[in-house]
DNA sequence: CTGGGGAAGGGGCCC
DNA sequence: TGGGCCCCTTCCCCA
């Protein structure tokens, strides 16, 4: 499969220590071939154009044989799934996630499914749900079935700069940050900026011996972090325009509307409009923080 | 050895 | 019920 690997002419390697970092994928008994194409952008030089890597990548396992395939990737490349186009009519496509940082897994649902069936011998002792593979209790079924998908190395998201997997999203999106370099938490008694709020509510306590007002669990104020450039904003009417300014081609903006991911409250401008509406909105409207 | 910080696992809660 | 967001906690590394 490496061999098929374009090459870029002059091929950017900025760092010398620039390790080769393979984005894996092990097929497990699946007749679905299918295609990935791939764009790469440099993530040291953002202003260069992305290059488009055009791999197709006709994947066929054996039935019952485990295939392995790996894309080679440079840690400076950020690999950008362009097309998913199944070769056949399956529905393996590929599914940008996180402003595109991510990818669905188009193994996962055979991971879940083989989860599912090994282990079933998951018991409900009384209100329990108890895992049979290290018995832990769960009051709940789904709480269970997510505690399920931990004990599997399959996981649901795969990172685009190094291919590491998560199961949650805001796994996937904390874990974007290293390699991204966006800190969203900054501490306002120092210079000192955090990648999550929990490291700048200790910092802020050892350092700077400030005790938070909040109780155990109790939920902090909502931060909007744009996850291309470090941008934050309470305000999400604020977050939108940020996103819709300066990264217009954000999948963000292209997606479904997600009540998720931006919260806009009932009186504001933006949450009287489609998205489509959104799209086209004039310059007036939109007031850059 | 210790403290600060990075990274991630696990689970509660909301939609 | 699942997905997504978030908090708490732990582990590890480094100065």
């Amino acid at each position: 499969m490496d061999e098929n690997f374009h090459r870029l002419q002059n091929n950017e390697k900025h760092q010398s220590n620039n390790m080769e970092q393979p984005l894996d994928l092990t097929i497990t008994n699946t007749k679905a071939p299918f295609t990935i194409e791939y764009l790469t952008s440099n993530i040291y030089n953002p202003k260069q154009k992305p290059i488009y890597y055009h791999q197709p990548l006709p994947l066929h396992s054996s039935e019952n044989q485990q295939q392995h395939f790996s894309m080679n990737v440079s840690i400076n490349e950020h690999v950008v799934p362009n097309i998913s186009s199944p070769s056949t009519s399956t529905n393996c496509a590929l599914e940008i996630v996180n402003g595109g940082h991510g990818i669905k897994n188009p193994l996962f649902d055979c991971a879940t499914e083989a989860l599912q069936i090994k282990y079933a011998n998951s018991t409900n002792h009384g209100e329990q749900y108890v895992c049979g593979l290290c018995m832990k209790t769960f009051k709940l079924q789904r709480l269970l079935n997510r505690h399920l998908k931990n004990h599997s190395q399959l996981k649901r998201y795969l990172c685009t700069f190094c291919g590491k997997g998560f199961n949650d999203t805001f796994d996937l999106k904390r874990h974007t940050r290293t390699h991204t370099g966006v800190r969203p938490f900054k501490c306002d008694k120092c210079e000192k900026a955090f990648t999550q709020r929990c490291s700048l509510e200790s910092h802020q306590r050892k350092v700077h011996g400030l005790n938070h007002p909040y109780g155990y669990k109790i939920r902090r104020n909502k931060l909007y972090v744009c996850e291309d450039c470090g941008h934050t904003s309470t305000d999400p009417t604020k977050h939108y325009e940020h996103i819709k300014r300066f990264h217009p081609y954000s999948p963000l903006l292209h997606r479904y509307y997600d009540k998720r991911q931006f919260k806009f409250d009932s009186n504001s401008l933006l949450s009287n409009k489609s998205l489509s509406d959104r799209s086209v909105l004039s310059d007036e409207d939109i007031h850059i923080q």
